[in-house]
DNA sequence: GCAATTGTACAAGAACTATTGAAATGTATG
DNA sequence: CATACATTTCAATAGTTCTTGTACAATTGC
């Protein structure tokens, strides 16, 4: 994760679209959901969608696969994880007790949080 | 957390300025810093940034106190977990144990984290 | 009260992004 | 091979954002 990285995937969820596509590929999991689909269920054009959709593939939020003439989308779940140790890196200079003090947050994430535990934290990248 | 003040949010930090500035204020924590000292740090000229702290401030992601002729600004890290959460809702469609294959993710995050698990997944506002 | 310092507000131009409609690409089917 | 279907690509337009320079407001100290 660097800052370029970072502000393509803020810059692709700051759409309104692209924002509703990603949480509604959440929501699927591994299964994904081919384009029409998703073009459907939000009730947007399939050209204006397919635009969008791009853009969340090259910013790595999503990956494409192709299934005859269906293209299906999954969501990146991973990179959502580096995002956020990106954005918390050092957080509070060394007292990240005071990060504590937050009561909020809920969704599925708890299962993600193994994930983030199971590493100690450590630098990243940056100068 | 919505639709309309996440896509703010991630529009704010879609800036490499503001993601700078706001991942700078994360690393003071509750200390923050006043604005010349961003700037001075940043390398930035201050009209520009007092630009960019403004969009910070009215999508919520920073606070800022006056002190004298000092403004001194702050990040706001309940609010990061409010969006994470949103991101995350409903993820994988009730089989979360899909999420939990991942391996990444660090820095101060494991501060945040009991906050996150306190909590049983509910459902948003969202239709 | 006056001047210096800190920070914000405003305006103009360039650059970028989003939406729409029409056309094109590639895949399955008869 | 011809047709229908799913999706993408292209071009044009409208709207928005970023940067810079200048001007303004608020606080401090003499």
């Amino acid at each position: 994760m660097n800052q370029d990285i970072a502000t393509t995937v803020f810059e692709s969820l700051a759409s309104g679209i692209r924002l509703e596509a990603f949480r509604l590929l959440v929501k699927q999991g591994t299964a994904g959901m081919v384009a029409g689909e998703i073009a459907a269920t939000l009730g947007l054009p399939p050209n204006n969608l397919s635009f969008h959709l791009k853009g969340l593939a090259q910013a790595g939020l999503v990956s494409v696969t192709q299934e005859g003439r269906f293209q299906r989308y999954r969501a990146n779940l991973p990179l959502m994880l580096e995002l956020i140790a990106y954005l918390t890196a050092e957080c509070c200079g060394g007292h990240p007790e005071q990060c504590a003090a937050l009561g909020q947050a809920a969704g599925c994430s708890p299962a993600l949080l193994p994930a983030l535990q199971g590493q100690p934290p450590n630098d990243q990248e940056q100068a």
